[in-house]
DNA sequence: CCCTTGACCAAAC
DNA sequence: GGTTTGGCCAAGG
């Protein structure tokens, strides 16, 4: 499958994080060797690809929760189901459920 | 091609 | 520790 845009790049690099686990904007941006955080966010919100890529594991690099097409509050419970804890709109352990790809 | 906007980030105040 | 400022990149008008 040959890449097209930015976007479908970035979402390659979404589907890698397990479940249970969760990303940010920048994790993704420094996969694809770039520091184009916002074209990350961007791209979700324009593609709005929710049910089709987990964007809703994706964070903000301060452990907040950030935004989503649908919602933060969807994020959330979607996130809490998976086992992550979200307190006050941000992740308790952020640290500990964080993938971090092969930079 | 120039300008604006955006689910951001880090440093400065 | 919350707010402001500048910077970064990509896509749309």
């Amino acid at each position: 499958m040959a890449k097209k845009s930015f976007s479908s790049k970035a979402y390659s690099v979404l589907k890698k994080v397990p479940k249970g686990k969760v990303t940010t904007y920048k994790e993704i941006a420094l996969a694809l060797k770039t520091k184009a955080y916002r074209a990350v966010g961007r791209a979700m919100n324009k593609n709005k690809n929710a049910p089709k890529i987990p964007c809703h594991r994706v964070v903000k690099s301060n452990g907040e929760v950030g935004g989503y097409i649908l919602g933060t509050k969807t994020k959330e419970n979607l996130l809490r189901k998976e086992g992550i804890k979200i307190k006050n709109g941000k992740v308790s352990n952020f640290k500990e459920v964080l993938f971090k790809f092969n930079h």
